[in-house]
DNA sequence: GAGCGTATTATGTGCGTACTTATTTTGTCA
DNA sequence: TGACAAAATAAGTACGCACATAATACGCTC
């Protein structure tokens, strides 16, 4: 007797994926309809529904109504980026956190900044500067402003206390965000900051949040030399 | 008469993130069971499902097998990250594409690119610089380490045709995906081909592929100065 | 009250059906 | 031939049910 096993759709995700890997549809090619599918494979249609949809977020894949299901013509590389609080980060690697706050003021939005939220009106906003440490060597300079109209509350939080980081990302929950990376050479106040020498060059993160369409707040994180983002990502 | 229209698996996750961002559940907070959250917007169990698995997908929530839905207690800032063929990057953006092989050669591979991908034992490999250009000016410098024992259809490949980048993603689609991203100071090689001068800062993004525990590639991508690496992400 | 096996519980999955929606194809008429 | 309407098609969604799976909670024994 064979076995009566039902498939599960991760099992008919890696089918599909198997006959794309070894080159049964290439580029371009159109895939049987999800029924056809699931007829050969003796499932539902539902499953094979499930295993496409997966297929198609991790971008091997695209699905269009009525179109049918093609392998990609261009195909990308995707991956998926998590970036932890920078407290939490520090202290998964082992090492002690720290941080120091730099500055913080408040100031009209400069049209660079109003630039990365896409608005075209002035803006108030909380300028803050902070340093955080791995171990007491600087780990992270963040220059940040927030937007005092969709966060007043942040005047109320002792920045010299809580990073700004650590409070929005609690409080402070958005619906889009936008990153930025890039490589930055250090100038006199950063390699002053960073413990490093003039001309270093060092990796940048720039994250930018939104609630709907109101700017909460936009970081430029200047981190130390050596520093680098890692993603492990498996279809 | 109110309107008796289904509640989409969409409106249901809108409706969860909106009880969050308004902080009626906050970091580590438990959310109601599924089935009461179904009974509670009047639709099936399964479409709240869907809207979890999604919030889930996107970091806000977790879930676990009867320990039920929260909140996260240590949000991540999630982003997908797109990156095409580089031909295809140049041309999207209406600049032509040109490209240039540097050197090819066949090597066993040093320590370094052993351990990117987690191997060992020695492995013959072929190793490939080149250079991507945009309107005829370099935009990205790539040194690549290509396992042959994976990928031997290489060796008929015309490299100064197409570029191993294209080639590989055409024809090696791949299980696993691992991105680093960096900065890195113009040496003098790097300041020459990218004709820039020495000491400025470059985005770096590393990438490195394997099918099933199979290495395929390794290339790491030295971008000319300016480069950014962009994400949109909406929840 | 410590240790351990069992019952309970919330999420996860599979199926089949019915219906919706976007898109393409076909067909008709000017 | 070309414009536009109608039919066909394939993916997308919703539902309800049954059962699987992984944690947790409970309760028993010693």
């Amino acid at each position: 007797m064979s076995a009566p096993e039902r498939l599960s759709w991760r099992d008919v995700r890696t089918e599909i994926h198997e006959s794309i890997l070894k080159g049964r549809y290439g580029p371009g090619d159109r895939l049987p309809r999800d029924a056809d599918i699931a007829q050969e494979l003796n499932c539902a249609r539902s499953t094979v529904q499930r295993a496409m949809q997966d297929l198609s977020d991790s971008g091997l894949i695209e699905r269009r109504r009525k179109g049918g299901t093609r392998v990609r013509a261009h195909p990308v590389t995707r991956a998926t980026v998590d970036i932890p609080i920078t407290r939490r980060e520090v202290e998964d690697k082992g090492a002690s956190y720290g941080y120091r706050l730099i500055r913080a003021a408040e100031k009209p939005a400069p049209r660079g900044i109003l630039a990365a939220f896409e608005l075209s009106k002035p803006c108030n906003m909380l300028r803050v500067e902070a340093l955080h440490l791995s171990d007491g060597r600087p780990y992270i300079l963040e220059d940040r402003w927030i937007c005092l109209e969709t966060a007043p509350e942040i005047r109320k939080v002792d920045l010299s206390q809580q990073s700004a980081n650590e409070w929005l990302v609690l409080n402070k929950p958005y619906t889009r965000v936008d990153l930025r990376f890039s490589a930055v050479s250090a100038d006199a106040a950063m390699a002053e900051r960073l413990d490093t020498s003039l001309g270093t060059a060092l990796f940048v993160i720039e994250r930018t949040t939104w609630i709907d369409a109101a700017p909460i707040t936009t970081v430029r994180s200047i981190t130390a030399p050596g520093y680098q983002l890692v993603t492990r990502n498996e279809v």
